[in-house]
RNA sequence: GCACCCGUGGCUCAACUGGAUAGAGCACUGGAUUUCGGUUCCAGCGGUUAUAGGUUCGAAUCCUAUCGGGUGUACCA
C-alpha cells in the first residue's frame, strides 16, 4: 500500500520533470492527518525555491486524477503536508495477499543470488558463555535471520582460536587442579581461571585417567581436555536458545594455509610494513588511522590484529556480498585497522558491516556484577536461561538499541519476568489462536471469497494498515541490521489487537461480519507467527 | 589527554533516520469483566528531550562548545 504510493509519486515526479528525490510515505501518528502523509513537496521545494504549498496541489492533483481507484481524497497541510486519504476498499483487500502468502508473508527477495556471512559469538573455548556473550550471540542469531527473510543466503560462522597464551593458561589451571585433587603438591597459576568448571574438568580426567597424567611436563593434555569440553558446553548452551551455527573456523587454519604471511608478504610489498624493536609494523598511519601497529610481536608470536586480517581476506576470498562482524564494546579499536589492512589487500571493506554492541552490565540487589571468566565472578548465559527462559532471554537482548548500554537487573528479572513483555506478545498470538479455534468449534468458514466489507471500523483499519507495514518493517530492519525495529513493531501491533479485541466481539450472531473479522485475525495470527520465528522466540497457541 | 558510544517523565525504553501535539511499559491514583482466556482494557498523574549556541519552513535526531556516564587507548584476545 505504501509503496503503492510511493511508486505513484515517483511517476508523479518524473512526468512533471522534478528532480529525483527520496520519496517518503509514512503513517501519520495523528489520524486526522489521514491514512498516509509525505513531505515529499517540501523536499522538492528546498531544490526548486518555490512555494511547498503551491508543489504540494500540484502533487496531490496528479496524484487525485491519475490514480482515482487508490486515492479517496488529499489535504494539504501545515507548511506542505501532502495527507492522504486511501480508498478503505483498497486497504481492506489487501488483507487477502497475507493470507496467501502466509509464513512467507514479510519476506522479500531484495538479497535474491547473493550471500552473506554473519560472524557472532566467536568465544575462545576458556569457559561457559557468559551473559555478555549471550548479547552477541542473539543479535547475530536475529540479524542472520533478518537477511534470510530478505533473501540472502547466509552462513553463521563462530570464529575461535584455540592456541595462544589464554589457552596455554587454561592448560595450566586444569593441570594444577588435577593436582589438588590427586592431593599433590601444586600451585595455581597466578592468571591461572579460576571457575569451578576447571575443577570438574579435572575430576573429569581423573575419573577417565586415573593418576597417569601427573607426571606430565606438558600441559597439552589438560588443554585439549578443557577445550573438548568446554567446547561442547558452549554447543550446548548455545543450542539451549535456538543457535546453531553452520561453520566453526579455526584461526589456526589460517596458519596452516599460509594465509598469515601471504597478509604479511602482501602488505611488505606495498611498502605497508617495517620493522622496528624487533617487531613487525604495520603503517596504519599511512592509511588513514593514527598509529602504526604492531603485527608480529619481537618474540616472533603476531598479534591478534594479523590473523583478523587474515580471516577477513579469507571471508573475501570466500566470495560474500556482504559481511557482518558482531562484536562487543571492546573491540571497538581493533577493527579500523583490520579493515584498513584489508582494504590495502584489495578487498571492498565497504562490504563489511561492523556491528558493535555495548557490554551488559548485570546487578544484583542494586549491586554491580563484575565480570571476568578468569575471576569466575560472571554469570552465565546458562544461568541466565534457568531463571528467565530462553524466550524471555531473546527477546530481551532485542529489544533495545544495539549501542545502549543494557542494564540487566537479575533481581528484576527473576520477581517480574511474568511483566516482561514478551509475555504481552505470546499472549497476543495464544489469543489470536483461541479466536480462530473457537470459531471453528462454532462452525464459522471462511476463505478468499469471504466479503471483506463489513471491516469497516477505524480500529479495523488501523490495524490492516499496521499489518501491511511488516514487509516495510524487515526491510528497514535489514536496512539499518536492527532487531529492535522488529520488536517494537510487533510490541504496537499487539497493543493495537488487545485494544480492539477488549471493545469488539470477532465471533457473534452476524455470520458475515463474523467471517470478515476472522480473516483479519488470521492476518493478525500471521504476522505475530512469522515475526516472531524470525526473532526466535515460539509462537504458543496456549500459554 | 585522545578515540568511540550514550544522556528523553521517579525507573526501563520508543520515536518510521530531519516532520506535524515527543510515545509505550513499570510505579502511583481511579475505573472496566454474565462474553472469543483479565497474563487484558480505559482514564489520570508525570517532559524546557543534560546545558548553551548554530544550521532551516521544521531539531530528541545534524554541527559546535560545555557538563555527566560508559568502553577502549598493549609487542593481551
Amino acid at each position: 500500500m505504501k509503496n503503492a504510493l510511493t511508486e505513484a509519486f515517483r511517476e508523479i515526479i518524473s512526468t512533471l520533470n522534478y528532480p529525483e528525490t527520496n520519496i517518503v510515505v509514512q503513517l501519520p501518528k495523528n489520524p486526522e492527518h489521514g491514512d498516509f502523509a509525505t513531505n515529499l513537496a517540501l523536499q522538492l521545494a528546498g531544490k526548486l525555491d518555490e512555494n511547498p504549498r503551491e508543489i504540494a496541489q500540484i502533487l496531490s492533483d496528479k496524484l487525485k486524477t491519475d490514480y482515482p481507484g487508490l486515492v479517496d481524497s488529499t489535504d494539504i497541510a501545515g507548511p506542505g503536508f501532502i495527507n492522504i486519504s486511501i480508498n478503505k476498499n483498497a486497504i481492506v483487500s489487501q488483507l487477502l495477499s497475507v493470507l496467501t502468502l502466509n509464513k512467507e508473508y514479510g519476506k522479500s527477495n531484495f538479497g535474491e543470488g547473493k550471500t552473506a556471512q554473519v560472524e557472532f559469538v566467536s568465544a575462545n573455548p576458556t569457559g561457559p558463555l557468559t551473559v555478555g556473550h549471550g548479547r552477541g550471540a542473539i543479535l547475530g542469531d536475529v540479524i542472520s535471520s533478518i537477511l534470510q527473510w530478505n533473501g540472502y543466503k547466509v552462513d553463521r560462522e563462530y570464529y575461535y582460536n584455540n592456541a595462544g597464551r589464554q589457552m596455554h593458561r587454561l592448560g595450566e589451571s586444569v593441570k594444577s587442579r588435577y593436582l589438588e585433587l590427586l592431593g599433590e603438591k601444586t600451585e595455581f597459576p597466578e592468571e591461572g581461571y579460576e571457575g569451578e568448571y576447571i575443577v570438574e574438568i579435572a575430576q573429569n580426567l581423573i575419573d577417565k585417567k586415573g593418576n597417569s597424567l601427573k607426571d606430565l611436563t606438558e600441559n597439552t593434555a589438560f588443554k585439549d581436555a578443557a577445550e573438548s569440553n568446554i567446547f561442547l558446553n558452549i554447543e550446548k548452551t548455545l543450542a539451549r536458545i535456538g543457535l546453531k551455527f553452520d561453520t566453526f573456523f579455526n584461526e589456526n587454519s589460517l596458519y596452516d594455509s599460509g594465509a598469515i604471511t601471504n597478509v604479511v608478504d602482501t602488505l611488505r610489498q606495498k611498502k605497508l610494513i617495517y620493522e622496528k624493536e624487533g617487531a613487525t609494523w604495520f603503517k596504519a598511519s599511512e592509511v588513514g588511522r593514527d598509529q602504526d601497529r604492531v603485527i608480529i610481536k619481537s618474540s616472533g608470536e603476531p598479534t591478534y590484529r594479523l590473523p583478523d586480517i587474515a580471516y577477513h581476506q579469507n571471508k573475501f576470498n570466500r566470495g560474500y556480498d556482504l559481511m557482518v562482524d558482531v562484536l562487543g564494546a571492546d573491540h571497538m579499536d581493533a577493527y579500523p585497522d583490520v579493515l584498513a589492512a584489508v582494504e590495502q589487500l584489495g578487498c571492498d571493506s565497504k562490504k563489511v558491516n561492523v556491528i558493535i554492541h555495548q557490554f551488559v552490565t548485570l546487578t544484583e540487589d542494586g549491586e554491580p556484577v563484575k565480570m571476568s571468566t578468569r575471576k569466575a565472578n560472571y554469570i552465565t548465559l546458562d544461568e541466565l536461561i534457568d531463571e528467565v527462559g530462553e524466550d524471555v532471554v531473546r527477546y530481551f537482548f532485542i529489544m533495545r538499541g544495539i549501542n545502549t548500554h543494557l542494564n540487566f537487573d537479575m533481581t528484576l528479572a527473576k520477581d517480574e519476568s511474568d511483566e516482561n513483555p514478551v509475555f504481552y506478545l505470546q499472549y497476543a498470538h495464544a489469543r489470536l489462536c483461541n479466536i480462530l479455534k473457537h470459531a471453528e468449534e462454532q462452525g464459522h468458514i471462511f476463505n478468499e471469497k469471504t466479503d471483506l466489507s463489513p471491516l469497516n471500523l477505524d480500529s479495523e483499519i488501523q490495524l490492516i494498515k499496521l499489518l501491511l507495514e511488516f514487509p516495510n518493517i524487515i526491510g528497514k530492519a535489514k536496512d539499518n541490521l536492527e532487531p529492535q525495529t522488529i520488536a517494537t513493531y510487533l510490541q504496537s501491533l499487539a497493543g493495537l489487537f488487545h485494544k480492539y479485541y477488549a471493545k469488539e466481539r470477532v465471533v457473534t450472531e452476524d455470520r458475515n461480519k463474523t467471517s470478515a473479522r476472522l480473516i483479519l485475525v488470521q492476518a493478525l495470527q500471521i504476522v505475530l507467527n512469522n515475526g516472531l520465528s524470525l526473532l526466535g522466540i515460539h509462537a504458543l497457541e496456549r500459554m
